[in-house]
RNA sequence: GGGGCGGUAGUUCAAUUGGUUAGAGCACCGGCCUGUCACGCCGGAAGUUGCGGGUUCGAGUCCCGUCCGCCCCGCCA
């Protein structure tokens, strides 16, 4: 490089600096040699700048350019030129200009990229991984990866201004059964035995709020050994926060702050509040789903109390076993003819582990054409066709099922087929809080269980519940959703012991059990543990929502694969048999498989 | 753990019913070209058809197994 630096970013020249000389540095986007005069579109983290060799400008710049080949780095010193107007390219940002090369240098050559660095390359997802570097040369990844950036900095700055205090955690933490499978990592001092990798640092900053920081936050890498999905990965970002002595209000006045001004101050959009809320209740019912994206205009119908009594066994069998039957009614749904029903009910089985699609179609005569209308009775026809408005064009799908499956299976039609028929309004941003989440869920052997966590305080009056119907207390859990993706969750806390004692013994720890594995915890609760609660987000489902992506990969530098590789340094390895023996660690041999 | 889609040149794809030497665009290499911007023109090289086995005179194609990528269910909040 020598004593020459740059002096403008590539795709910061501008046509304020023709005339002046410059300096840029970058990657070589492409190559146009046309013998006598040279083309290049010179990249970096800014954009292309065209930077023109010419042999009567400068013989050898003109012969080393002649070398150049894609991703080669350079630096050239020349004078910006404004382009003659049949030569301004109006697709590039600087493309009313040039940079005449007086001088170049051939910083380093490169190998020919494994795939073409464009916007849309259209290449196998797990090449880009294996050349992850090349494909962070790319400009959406860029963008996306900016994009993060600025929600550190902004969620930061906003909760610094609102005295949070930004407090790290350990990494090297307890195992405990709750929620996700652990990532472990064995001691070698206590041989035999295992740190886990964080879930969340929920409990951490529950005794960080016990020991009086008053407001805690981090941005804080989490880690999860379950199954991964386009929007979950092993190790994601949280950007948790915590504070004592507040109500569910002063939370979600906090989180209206953060997340108005993220979206304000990140990507210029302003977000009406108070938001919206929703109670999960309505969520369900309405949607079939507790995070909706509210801007799809399609709305589910319970029709269980219809056919309470019917004679129409599919349905009633259902209902009798404690189901629901459910109805998606779409009107004006000519579009969706005979063959597309079928896709949809193959779709739903096998993909949603629906037991079939059950539809009612009305024609233009107003006469129903469906496989199950013969079963109704004139009351119910009556009941269906005046809860949901049905009228000619109307297309119905019931799902009559347990109501978990029901709504599920449900709310994915409303959202696919509002998003292919355009039943979506203008908004862009449908940002609101689902609230009033029960507390507990029964699970699959009916024994109660937490819903979110068990440390979520239940809503003051509903305290007395817990020695009587536990069922019914209702929790003080909050999510934040912002366009159908949940963007997080939080609660208060059981700040009070003998509280907390109760519902751990509600969900089935017997009195020793809490305290083995919840016994620092409730000894901090009892060491004068102050009101609190808080909420943690997803900062890369945050980032993915900002920067309008679906999956989280592209909003992450080095990423995973679905089976948890890293294509690119290629983890997770074998490691050495020294290695393993200091830990104490034997290999067991491979489970056999078949034959 | 289960379901679905996919895997052929660096890359994106094609290859009839199982049938000749597995083709094409881009990229790459060589040559030509002074206003291109997906530059153009001429020429060239490039393949363990993911891997292993089987059926067959013959397999990219059919069968079995296995690995890998993506999407979904379960799982996960």
């Amino acid at each position: 490089m020598g004593t020459l630096r740059r002096s403008h970013a590539c795709g910061a020249v501008s046509a304020a600096d023709v005339g002046s000389e410059v300096v840029v540095a970058g990657w070589v986007q492409r190559r146009r040699d046309h013998g006598g005069v040279i083309f290049v579109d010179l990249r970096d983290h800014q954009g292309l700048v065209q930077v023109v060799f010419r042999p009567e400008e400068s013989a050898e710049s003109h012969e080393r350019a002649g070398e150049f080949r894609s991703e080669y780095v350079i630096l050239a010193r020349g004078t910006v030129q404004r382009r003659t107007p049949d030569t301004v390219n109006p697709k590039m940002a600087t493309g009313e200009i040039e940079v005449v090369a007086q001088e170049v240098r051939l910083l380093n050559r490169a190998t020919p990229p494994p795939f073409p660095l464009e916007d849309n390359p259209g290449v196998d997802e797990s090449t880009r991984m294996r050349y992850r570097i090349h494909d962070l040369r790319r400009s959406p990844l860029q963008r996306n990866l900016r994009i993060r950036h600025e929600l550190y900095q902004v969620a930061r700055r906003i909760l610094c201004e609102q005295n949070f205090l930004e407090i790290e955690t350990p990494m090297l933490t307890k195992s405990t059964p709750e929620g996700a499978r652990d990532f472990l990592v064995p001691s070698r001092l206590q041989p035999g035995e295992f740190y886990a990798l964080p879930q969340s640092p929920q409990l951490m900053k529950q005794l960080l709020m016990v020991a009086g920081l008053d407001r805690y936050f981090q941005i804080v890498r989490c880690f999860r050994d379950e199954d991964q999905r386009a929007d979950r990965q092993l190790e994601f970002t949280q950007i948790d926060l915590e504070m004592s002595f507040v109500g569910v209000e002063d939370v979600l006045g906090v989180l209206e702050k953060l997340t108005a001004g993220v979206f304000e101050q990140v990507i210029g959009v302003e977000i009406r509040r108070p938001f919206l809320r929703i109670s999960y209740a309505d969520a369900m019912a309405r949607f079939g789903s507790d995070s909706p994206d509210t801007r799809i205009q399609l709305e589910l119908v319970d029709l269980s109390e219809a056919f309470r009594e019917s004679d129409f066994r599919a349905f009633r069998s259902v209902i009798d076993a404690g189901g629901i039957v459910k109805c998606l009614p779409i009107h004006d749904a000519q579009e969706l003819g005979r063959g597309a029903v079928d896709r949809l009910e193959k779709f739903v089985k096998k993909e949603l582990g629906a037991k079939g699609l059950a539809w009612i179609r009305v024609a233009e005569d107003g006469s129903w054409q469906s496989p199950i209308v013969k079963f109704f009775s004139d009351a119910e026809r009556a009941t269906i066709e005046q809860r949901t408005a049905a009228r000619p064009g109307s297309l119905l799908f019931f799902q009559a099922d347990q109501a978990a499956r029901a709504n599920a299976v449900l709310s994915r039609l409303r959202t696919d087929l509002g998003r292919q028929l355009g039943r979506v309004d203008e908004r862009p941003w449908d940002v609101l809080f689902v609230v009033d989440f029960p507390i507990f869920r029964r699970d699959d052997d009916g024994e109660l269980t937490y819903v979110h966590q068990p440390f979520v305080a239940p809503i003051d009056e509903d305290i007395p519940l817990l020695a009587t119907a536990p069922e019914r207390v209702r929790g003080t859990h909050y999510d934040v959703v912002v366009n159908g993706v949940e963007l997080g969750s939080g609660s208060l806390r059981n700040h009070r012991a003998d509280v907390q004692r109760r519902i751990l013994e509600i969900i089935g720890y017997s009195k020793q059990a809490a305290e083995a594995r919840f016994g620092f915890l409730l000894n901090a609760l009892d060491a004068g543990a102050p009101p609190h609660g808080g909420f943690a987000y997803g900062l890369d489902r945050w980032v993915m929502v900002l920067a309008g992506v679906d999956n989280l990969r592209e909003v992450i530098a080095f990423p995973k694969t679905q089976r948890g590789q890293d294509l690119l340094m290629d983890a997770p390895t074998v490691v050495d048999q020294e290695q393993l023996d200091e830990l104490q660690l034997r290999l067991a041999p491979p489970p056999k498989r078949g034959g």
